[in-house]
DNA sequence: CGACCTCTTGAACGCTTTCAATTTTCGTGG
DNA sequence: CCACGAAAATTGAAAGCGTTCAAGAGGTCG
């Protein structure tokens, strides 16, 4: 876990949190910023730390996920280059990661003191206005999590993730999943052989393929019906 | 739904949201708001609407959910007198309420116009790190929701839920569902006859009992143990 | 008192999980 | 470049568990 200073103005700004800020601020950000080399299975941080950095993912892939009971994992988010990797900022009260972090592959993670993104936050209207629109965002997408789960059968729920893929792809037909099968069923709360299965079926039916990583979309409509519920005996 | 204009002080003055707020803002807040009574089972906003403005439960119980496939609903949140109803204010582009919003009593909201809480936000560095504080809260919640909804025994998720609200009540053995357990199996995702199999174990264990909404906790030690997965066989 | 809603209980079905074994893929080193 | 080993992915079979359907008990309000 190799650590170095100074890290370039665009490598900054390329996230949300400190895209719009004036140059000075960046500057600010920059000098109290370094990177953190991570080798795959590397931690990053654990569930219940005490927040004293935020992080960014810059390369690589890092999951943040919780243990379970049973002691496998279950994954909230695959973060990739341009994601922050911490929901919450303890601006008032001390706060906890939620979450733990580990990089899925080797991966590097810019590293900012709390305590500057805080003060950010204080003497800038549109870092302000940014981080309310990037918790409000990460609100939703938990809300979408929610309801993903709340899905019983368990082919409505990987179509409603694919469906989900698909449009963010663009309403491309061919897209990369950007995790393995593996993470990809943990994220549903799926076994890996529940998932496998609902891919077969999908291919039979003429619905959607996949070889490895790579997602073909036949025919988005039923696919779509699915998720909706309109399912003309499968 | 009747709509009235100005609500006293220490009404305003009870959301976290406002809370730390000077007189002043108060002021502006107080005399851009307005309460709205519903009736149970009346509609106060529907998933999809534009947010215009953020709604403060005042009294009664608020159902915040979503439909599902097939027509049921799933509840994310019961909102007493105290919480905020919106997690979502729009600062800068426009958003959309991710949730309906429905009483399940005789209620009352207080309705504020979202411009006005933008307003105050900028103005207030309090209410700044306090709409933070509360979007970071918002966030905690939902990855514990998201964890309790990926437990796949049913029992567990009960005990989990059981724990959770024991523990939100300090400990006390004694204590009362907020909600009618229709509800409650709602926010699990269960069924209500599944969730009323699980209480019935409970009982017969020794756990765990309710009489309506009262419930009882008579072993807090193996409950805690049920939720970290030591089941020494049920 | 009757209508209605909540909660409970029973029984059968269907689906996911689990366990086990095989195949495929991919990275490392020969 | 091929070979090897480890991890990922697939498939089968059996068992466990939640859902579903149906019925009945308990409570509340007009």
């Amino acid at each position: 876990m190799l650590e170095r200073k100074l890290v370039p103005h665009e490598q900054i700004r390329q996230f949300d949190l400190f895209r719009e800020l004036p140059d000075e601020l960046i500057e600010e950000v920059r000098h109290n910023a370094w990177t953190i080399s991570l080798k795959a299975n590397e931690v990053l941080f654990r569930q219940n730390d005490a927040i004293r950095r935020s992080y960014f993912c810059l390369s690589g892939q890092v999951k943040l996920f919780r243990l379970t009971r049973t002691g496998s994992e279950k994954i909230f988010l695959i973060a990739r280059p341009g994601d922050g990797l911490c929901d919450t900022i303890s601006l008032k009260s001390e706060r906890f990661h939620p979450l733990n972090a580990t990089a899925i592959s080797d991966a590097e993670a810019l590293s900012v003191d709390s305590e500057v993104v805080g003060d950010v936050f204080h003497r800038s209207q549109r870092a302000r206005t940014q981080l309310v629109e990037s918790l409000v965002r990460r609100v939703d997408d938990l809300i979408d999590h929610v309801e993903l789960l709340s899905v019983d059968k368990a082919h409505f729920r990987v179509a409603s993730f694919l469906f989900n893929e698909y449009r963010r792809n663009g309403n491309k037909c061919s897209f990369r999943l950007n995790a393995s099968k593996k993470y990809i069923a943990s994220y549903l709360s799926l076994q890996p052989e529940t998932l496998s299965r609902c891919l077969r079926t999908f291919r039979q039916d003429g619905i959607a393929s996949s070889t490895n990583r790579d997602i073909r979309v036949h025919d988005p409509a039923r696919l779509e019906q699915l998720v909706l519920g309109i399912d003309e005996a499968a």
